[in-house]
DNA sequence: TGAAAAGTCAAGGTATTCCTAATAATTATA
DNA sequence: TATAATTATTAGGAATACCTTGACTTTTCA
């Protein structure tokens, strides 16, 4: 298995393990865009090197040795998004595919003077957290837009699915980026849409994008 | 041909073209230490997608498209050095494996703003130029140490074989580094052995070396 | 408990990259 | 210029990696 495609399993699953723990077969197939059956094959391949603990039918984990080198991948992946967006001067929305190719080949010494060069960030530019060196693993914070209340203040905190270009320019053209701060002005029992206010503006959110934008009330 | 593999293959035949060209099978079989029959075979796929010109029997050269690529290649790697050197503080000695591994995974618009962010630099740490945003070949100035005569005095312009972390190692310590001025105290007549001044110390420099380490005389 | 859903297994395909051994072309040398 | 030595190519194939399909098994849940 090369270096290359380990990374990506162990990307799919440690992201997937995320929401449900352990991870179906199913779930890393879909996320990775290849069929149920190679999937079978691969998690047992990462379970041989030690990576992943699966059982047949059960789903997989990350083992420790797993999860340290899918937190490692995590904190190079951000740490580059850093230094693109800061000192390269490339925007939020498109930071992401670099990122994603340099994490694959950043050395521990790299990685250690890149991390020292940009202060040790705690936070990426979508506001998500950055693991130290110790890697332990880190949580995103707050909750969703989409469980606010209308009236609430609060401000964004973060951005779930970073890799979406078109919705990362939509968030920035309504003045949803991390750091913003905004008041629901309403939102629709029917189906969930907001208003919201930002900046003096009002604009629409619909309820999908809400529940990928994570923010912290801010009380009055 | 993945992209990997092909790069690597233009860095083999562009380098030894800048020694002789067209370039033997044999000479980029050596330099990558593979099978002759394997580059017969590598070089012909190469020639199939435009990147080579190739004859049988008449060795390979690369055509405009496969240099350009080179020289983006070369560029590419380079300007990650200055920026691991100088802005990372790794040393020079040790900048040469992470720049070849970041160089291939560098998207067009890295490239740019890299630039832009280093201001442009014109050489990497050990002294080699770096081709510009038009992919005009540059060639590496001045003559080797080797060919230097008694009493003369010199300064450092470049170093070949940046990839010898031993051989750059060696250089720091007896300080012929790039900008380093220094004399020729002796030449033995019988090896070709050079005895230096650099910094106020006397060292003695063997003839391979001094074939490595390109010079700009000084006059006095 | 039985149908639907989820997962695994077996077998195989394709692509990539390298190798060895045999052959052919070229070059050097006597 | 014939022959040896060198250099290069071709044929054939091995190893690896990653994926697929289709048959089968296990689990889930109405």
């Amino acid at each position: 298995m090369s270096q290359r495609i380990t990374e990506e399993y162990l990307e799919s699953i440690g992201t997937l393990e995320e929401s449900e723990s352990p991870v179906s077969t199913t779930a890393i197939a879909q996320s990775m865009g290849i069929s149920l059956a190679s999937v079978s094959e691969m998690v047992r391949r990462l379970s041989d090197k030690g990576l992943v603990e699966y059982t047949p039918y059960g789903g997989a984990r990350l083992t420790d040795e797993g999860n340290k080198r899918y937190i490692r991948l995590t904190r190079r992946h951000r740490l580059w998004e850093v230094f693109l967006n800061k000192h390269l001067d490339i925007g939020w929305e498109d930071v992401y595919s670099d990122a994603c190719a340099l994490e694959h080949v950043t050395s521990d010494l790299v990685e250690e003077k890149l991390a020292e060069f940009l202060d040790n960030p705690d936070s990426c530019p979508h506001g998500n957290p950055i693991p130290g060196k110790d890697l332990k693993s880190v949580k995103t914070k707050g909750m969703a837009l989409s469980r606010l209340e209308t009236g609430q203040l609060a401000r964004v905190l973060s951005v779930v699915n970073e890799y979406n270009v078109e919705f990362l320019r939509y968030l920035t053209s309504v003045g949803l980026t991390p750091g913003a701060i905004f008041r629901v002005i309403e939102k629709s029992s029917y189906d969930g849409t907001l208003t919201i206010e930002a900046d003096g503006m009002t604009r629409a959110v619909g309820k999908e994008a809400a529940t990928l934008i994570m923010v912290e009330p801010i009380n009055e």
